[in-house]
RNA sequence: GGAGAGGUGGCUGAGUGGUCGAAGGCGUCACACUCGAAAUGUGAUGUGCGGGAAACCGCACCGUGGGUUCGAAUCCCACCCUCUCCGCCA
C-alpha cells in the first residue's frame, strides 16, 4: 500500500503520478476528505476516552460512586457512537487506499499499453533459417514434447503435459538459473505455494486488478500462489532486518497458478499461457538508496541467463500503462519467436519500492537506529516460456533441435530428434 | 481425522476485574570500572495512530473479532494459529 503521509503531504504529485497509471486522480481527493474526517473523529474519540479513563480510575478509589457511575454511563454511550462513526469512515478510507497502486518513478515513460513500452536494447543474433520456421507447438507435438489434448481431457484447457526432453530442459533451466545467482549470495528456497488471504492482501497481490487471477481453496481458506514471489516476499513478514543484512537475496523455485481470467481467446493454442507452470524467481530486499541499483543488477542477471542459452531477446522498460500494480519501475525481457516474427515476454523485473514491504511490515534498522521500510524487488529467473523459444530458435530443416552448448552440460545432450 | 495443551514485549516468563504497557530473567544500548576485553555495577530499552513548531501530550495494542462491565491481559462467545500424542501419509 501507499504511504498515507505521501498522499497527505503531496496530493498533487500523487494524483499526477497515479493518473499515469490510469488511476482516477479523484480517488486521491476522496481519500483525503475521508482521511481528514477520520482524523477529526480520532481526536474527539481519544479525548472522550481520556475522560473515561480518568473517571474510571476515580470510581475505583472514590466513595460517591453513584454520581460518577451515572456520568460514566453517558460517556460510554457517546464513545460507542463516535467509535462506530469512525469505524465506518476508516473502512471507506482504507478501501480507497486499496484501490491505489504503487506510484511509478517520475522518469518512467508515460503510455497506455505495451505498445508504448520503451525498447532499451536488442541482444543476440536472430536465426537466419533457409526455410520457413515452424512454431514451437508444431515442433513440440511432432517431437513428443508437449501434449495438450490429453491434458485438456484430464485437467481442462490451458494445461499441458511437458514431456521427454521438454521436462528435462525445465530442470536444466532451473539449475542454470540457480547456478548463475548462487555466487551472488542468493539464498536458495523452495517456498510454499499456498498463502493465507491476509498475507496475500498485505503484499498487494489481491488488489482489484488481480483478485480474479487467483485460485482460492475455500475449504482451507488459502490461495494458490501465482509466483514464488508471493510467498518469498513475506519470508520476512513483520520482521525488522538490520542494515548490514541488506541486500538480502533469495532464489526460489515453485509452481505458479493463474486462472488467466480475462485472457479468454488469447494464446489459446499451445502452452504459452497456462494455468500452471514452474518458475524460478529472484527476490531482493534493499535499502531505498540502493534499490534502483539492485534493480539493474537483477536485470543484468536475467540477461546473463538469456545469453547463456543463446536466445535472442530484447529488454523493454514498461510504460506507466503496462506496469504491474506494485511496481515503481518494471523491465521486461522478451524472447524472439521466429515463427511469428515477434518478441514475447519471458521475464519481468520489478522494483516495488516500499509498496509491498509497508503492507507486510518488513523494515530494516539503519545504522543510526531508525526503522525504515525496505525496498523489495522481484525478477523472473527462468519459467517454462523460454523452452518454447528455444524450440523455435534452434530448429533445423529436418526437424531436429540443436540446442546451445550449455545444454551439453546441463541436459547431457544437445539434440532432440524425432523418435522414429 | 481423534484426544489434549497453549498463544503475553526482541526472547523467556509472571500476572484471574481497577494501583498492569504489563514483575523477574535473558538480550540490546549508554555510562562507570579496565591499557583493552571479559566479569561486575548503574541507568535506559516495545509498536502503531492522532495532536503539537517543539518539548511533550493523548489514544490504542497481552493471537483475531465480538460481548459483559463505569473499567478487561484477566470473565463470556466465535474464529485463527502453534505444540504434543494417536491415526494416515511422500
Amino acid at each position: 500500500m501507499l504511504d498515507v503521509n505521501f498522499l497527505r503531504e503531496s496530493p498533487e504529485k500523487a494524483k499526477n503520478l497515479l493518473s499515469r497509471k490510469k488511476v482516477d486522480p479523484k480517488l486521491v481527493d476522496k481519500f483525503l476528505r475521508l482521511d481528514e474526517d477520520w482524523r477529526k473523529k480520532t481526536v474527539s474519540l481519544d479525548e472522550l476516552k481520556a475522560e473515561q479513563n480518568t473517571l474510571t480510575k476515580e470510581i475505583g478509589s472514590s466513595r460517591n460512586r453513584e454520581e460518577l457511575l451515572a456520568k460514566a454511563q453517558i460517556l460510554k454511550k457517546r464513545i460507542a457512537e463516535i467509535s462506530e462513526d469512525k469505524g465506518k469512515i476508516e473502512r471507506k478510507r482504507d478501501e480507497i487506499l486499496g484501490k491505489l497502486p504503487n506510484v511509478p518513478f517520475e522518469d518512467v515513460t508515460v503510455g497506455l499499453d505495451e505498445n508504448e513500452n520503451k525498447v532499451i536494447r536488442e541482444v543476440g543474433k536472430r536465426p537466419d533459417f533457409g526455410f520457413e520456421p515452424k512454431d514451437y507447438f508444431e515442433i513440440a507435438e511432432s517431437l513428443g514434447l508437449i501434449n495438450t489434448e490429453k491434458a485438456s481431457e484430464v485437467s481442462g484447457t490451458r494445461f499441458g503435459y511437458l514431456m521427454n526432453e521438454a521436462a528435462l530442459i525445465e530442470f536444466a533451466l532451473a539449475r542454470i538459473a540457480f547456478d548463475t545467482v548462487l555466487p551472488h549470495g542468493f539464498i536458495p528456497v523452495i517456498p510454499p505455494v499456498m498463502i493465507r488471504p491476509e498475507v496475500y492482501e498485505s503484499i498487494g497481490r489481491l488488489a482489484a486488478d488481480q483478485r480474479d487471477e487467483r485460485y482460492f481453496l475455500e475449504k482451507d481458506n488459502v490461495y494458490l500462489v501465482g509466483s514464488a514471489e508471493h510467498t518469498l516476499i513475506p519470508i520476512h513478514f513483520g520482521e525488522t532486518l538490520s542494515e548490514s543484512d541488506l541486500p538480502r537475496r533469495y532464489v526460489g523455485f515453485s509452481t505458479c497458478f493463474r486462472r488467466e481470467a480475462g485472457s479468454y481467446g488469447k494464446d489459446t493454442k499451445g502452452i504459452l499461457r497456462v494455468h500452471q507452470f514452474d518458475k524460478v524467481e529472484f527476490i531482493s530486499f534493499t535499502t531505498p538508496e540502493k534499490s534502483e541499483e539492485e534493480h539493474l543488477f537483477l536485470l543484468s542477471l536475467q540477461e546473463e541467463l538469456m545469453k547463456k542459452i543463446n536466445l535472442p531477446y530484447r529488454v523493454v522498460e514498461n510504460c506507466t500503462g503496462d506496469m504491474g500494480w506494485t511496481d515503481a519501475r518494471q523491465f521486461d525481457i522478451e524472447a524472439w519467436f521466429p515463427s511469428q516474427g515477434v518478441y514475447r515476454e519471458t521475464h519481468s523485473c520489478s522494483n516495488t519500492t516500499d509498496f509491498q514491504s509497508r503492507g507486510a511490515g518488513i523494515k530494516y534498522k539503519t545504522k543510526d537506529g531508525k526503522k525504515e521500510f525496505v525496498h523489495a524487488l522481484n525478477a523472473t529467473g527462468f519459467s517454462q516460456r523460454p523452452i518454447l523459444s528455444l524450440l523455435e530458435n534452434f530448429q533445423t530443416k529436418d526437424g531436429t533441435i540443436r540446442l546451445p552448448e550449455i545444454f551439453g552440460e546441463y541436459l547431457g545432450k544437445r539434440e532432440i530428434k524425432r523418435k522414429n
